[in-house]
DNA sequence: ATATTATTTAAGCAAATACTTAAATAATAA
DNA sequence: TTATTATTTAAGTATTTGCTTAAATAATAT
């Protein structure tokens, strides 16, 4: 972090400023970390595969293709994504592999799944 | 909806799989509208900016720009995509522009920033 | 072994994204 | 009016993303 202030505007509130750099670097861990998941959330694809696996508990690639109607190697690749981001596991039944969601108590992903049921039920 | 389904899984529960397009067709609304929410806060730039509006309300790009060590261009595009999603508003006073959360009750930005919060505590 | 099925991986490509620099607006000041 | 300041907009470009098709793994069945 910089504690050079370049803003030139005369008004500029330079306590605020450096009071802001402050916040952004102490909560540098948590921005990255949470962006991360929501960049991944933020496909409308990757929540629906989200959204069915908090629903159904677990689902394998074939049955999401079929669901989403969408090819099944465009459905590994965003599933291979969240599993890369430690957001979701799979568990293997013979061929098939059976997804789920990670779970955790301070999870961003259990606000989404609530705001998604509260903004259809207000719709 | 094509209620047509194209799995050839043996094991495919034909019945889940309908269920959940179905799941998916009555929150299709709501899942494209929080995707948007959610592709702009997953980007670490513009969940800085939300995250530095919900703490000091209100930040002119130049502010930003300096907060975040980047250009004011830079900045103000990452603004009018938020401003064209309707996240954020903007206020005049005199030359400068005063940028803002839209605020509402059923807002997934709110349990992202809780989320940021409870991450560093337990960091 | 060979074939079938479920899934992943890789290569290729079009579209979207996020910067940069330069030019255009808009408001204020001299 | 002309200059200065805050901001936006536009054009250019490198990177990332999300699909497609084809090939490679992996497990099961014949």
């Amino acid at each position: 972090m910089s504690l050079e202030i370049t803003c030139t505007r005369n008004e500029a509130d330079k306590k605020q400023i450096s009071r802001c750099k402050e916040t952004i670097e102490n909560s540098s861990g948590s921005l990255e970390a949470i962006s991360k998941i929501l960049s991944l959330a933020g496909s409308e694809v990757r929540l629906k595969i989200l959204f069915l696996l908090n629903i159904e508990n677990e689902l394998c690639p074939c049955d999401i293709a079929d669901i989403l109607e969408m090819s099944v190697p465009a459905v590994s690749q965003h599933i291979r994504k969240m599993k890369d981001a430690g957001i979701i596991i799979s568990r293997r039944e013979g061929q098939t592999l059976y997804y789920s969601l990670v779970k955790s108590e301070d999870n961003v992903l259990n606000g989404i799944f609530n705001s998604i049921s509260t903004r259809k039920k207000t719709a």
